[in-house]
DNA sequence: CTGTTAGCGCATTCAT
DNA sequence: ATGAATGCGCTAACAG
């Protein structure tokens, strides 16, 4: 697009104009506006008058080039339309706002390469940058945060930097044994994408479940991370016989739920199905669905808790691993015959 | 929060390390980094290779002081937890990504007070603000965008300030048409936050086809707007021998129809069910919901684009009102007996 | 075509 | 306790 014409500030009330009618030096506006107990108490209030009647506020951005410091954390998350990311988003966002921080956002959209991109360019313009779920391979992602600290991880992790991560294996191998418990002996694994580490993941722990359980049979069916990725996998579902399905995530498991509904199959009688995350709106499908609750907005809370001591120059906030909670629901119930 | 120390920007790569590194003043790399045409070709050459070798990118922070510019514009919702309000953001962060704009987020939490604020604060540090459905009483609102120019308002208006919205009115008028054509005579219609502009919508769609369709009763039920609400409110609407319910949004109307269902209250044979949105879990309910489809992401689309018009100096763009459309799906049926 | 100079608006030395 | 001067890093007007 082409560039804007220059701003117009002429109607913009600076400093000058607060110390001009107060009667006072610059320096003695910036000291009285900023709480300097150096300030004769009497003279900083009428700075003060004179400010407010003014409406005067300092200029963010030429505080920002004098004191090296934006009062603005970056996020990057790979999608704003993963219910997950948007959790994450809303509890950074509000602990950050208690903080008096403000929050830009950047979708890298899943690729690689704009979250490259994004976190350099957001990074500069803020006191550090959230990488939420980046999609970068670890070598580059072990690179690239050392040119940007100070830098948060969420749900990844990269030499000394604070990280905050969900521990999916412990909480996948619950819903293993909540499914083996109701005896299932053939269960089918949508997974997400190849490769990613939440499916790398979940996939060592269905290997390392079925090493302790030879009855149990895992197989792979590889699906997605959307609605639309679940529900085209019914038919596959269906065919494996299996008597339970578990999901790449809640997305995934409501997709399938809504289409092997379709098709006459009825969940749980003929098929459960577990999910991951806990989105919102997994307790109100029907049934319930049955999933490991991912505290997504409290991982946005200490991700910023981590981000706060970062920023103050405190030692890094050991690494926090929260661990999904195995939520029984309506989707899981005994092995069919 | 204490303050954090100075940062130390002491290893920081300045103009001035370019310019010396390929020997020009600080105006030619500048210059040349700004694809100025009066640099000459091969000097410009020389000095995009030493800002390169040194890594150098322009302080953002520094340009917008200089330039009046930030790049950024802000945008204010009232929840980042409500799936129009996170599609609506996701529209205009890619939009604004296209046209290298960043975007500053923040959460109101339905404050009118925290909307204030928020609306001037992240307003100083960015080029503009999209007011994303403001709480704010429309006194209020017509004086406050004033001081905040360039603004774009969306499903509000005020004066000339561009807005795009949905038209919630005729969209519910066709949602009552289409449970009137299928039998139902006895409604309920569970309403949202009294007193929100989208409320009063819906009510006055209601009174004007009431009014054209004596035959037809609409009673209201006060609810909320989000799924507990939907839930709670189910007692009342099986009390009210209604055999359609509308629901506020989509969010109350998969609380309702989750909870009508647990007791035993079969949708659409015993109750048929509409929503208002169509956010991407309603067509995954079961059965799937109908509702009216506001194309939320195309709106955050659109207000970027007013947006941008106002940046670039352009006569503001029109408002525009798109029509949510009837999305009927599998919660709607004939009315029983 | 290039270098020198002057701010952008503010916080903070340094003098007084 | 206050004011004058310096500079954050950069762009643009002004000379040459």
């Amino acid at each position: 697009m082409p560039r804007p014409p220059r701003a117009d500030r002429s109607t913009r009330v600076t400093i000058a104009d607060v110390a001009a009618r107060a009667g006072v030096s610059l320096s003695t506006v910036s000291r009285a506006l900023n709480g300097n107990p150096t300030v004769d108490p009497a003279l900083a209030e009428r700075v003060k008058a004179a400010a407010a009647e003014l409406d005067y506020t300092a200029s963010p951005v030429a505080r920002s080039l004098v004191l090296g410091r934006t009062q603005t954390v970056a996020v990057v998350v790979p999608d704003l339309g993963n219910p997950t990311f948007q959790a994450i988003l809303r509890g950074l966002s509000h602990a950050a706002a208690a903080d008096d921080y403000h929050v830009l956002v950047a979708d890298s959209a899943e690729s690689v390469e704009a979250e490259r991109v994004l976190a350099g360019a957001t990074r500069r313009r803020t006191d550090g940058v959230i990488l939420c779920a980046p999609r970068l391979p670890q070598d580059e992602l072990d690179r690239l945060v050392g040119g940007l600290r100070p830098v948060v991880l969420i749900n990844r992790a990269a030499g000394d930097v604070p990280h905050v991560r969900a521990d999916y294996r412990t909480a996948l191998a619950a819903e293993l044994t909540h499914l083996h418990g109701l005896g299932h002996r053939r269960i089918v694994f949508l997974a997400g994408a190849p490769g990613s580490v939440a499916n790398t993941a979940r996939l060592e722990a269905i290997a390392s479940f079925v090493a302790e359980h030879p009855d149990t049979q895992v197989t792979e069916i590889p699906c997605g991370v959307d609605f639309e990725a679940g529900a085209a996998a019914s038919a596959a579902v269906l065919e494996s016989e299996a008597t339970a399905a578990l999901a790449f995530n809640d997305l995934v498991a409501m997709g399938l739920l809504s289409a092997v509904q379709e098709n006459g199959c009825r969940v749980p009688e003929d098929l459960s199905i577990v999910g991951f995350d806990d989105i919102p709106f997994a307790r109100y499908t029907t049934p319930p669905l049955t999933t490991a609750a991912v505290p997504a907005t409290e991982i946005g809370g200490q991700a910023w808790a981590r981000m706060r001591e970062l920023l103050e120059g405190a030692e890094p906030g050991h690494p926090l691993t929260v661990l999904p909670e195995l939520t029984v629901r309506g989707t899981t119930g005994p092995a069919r015959g």
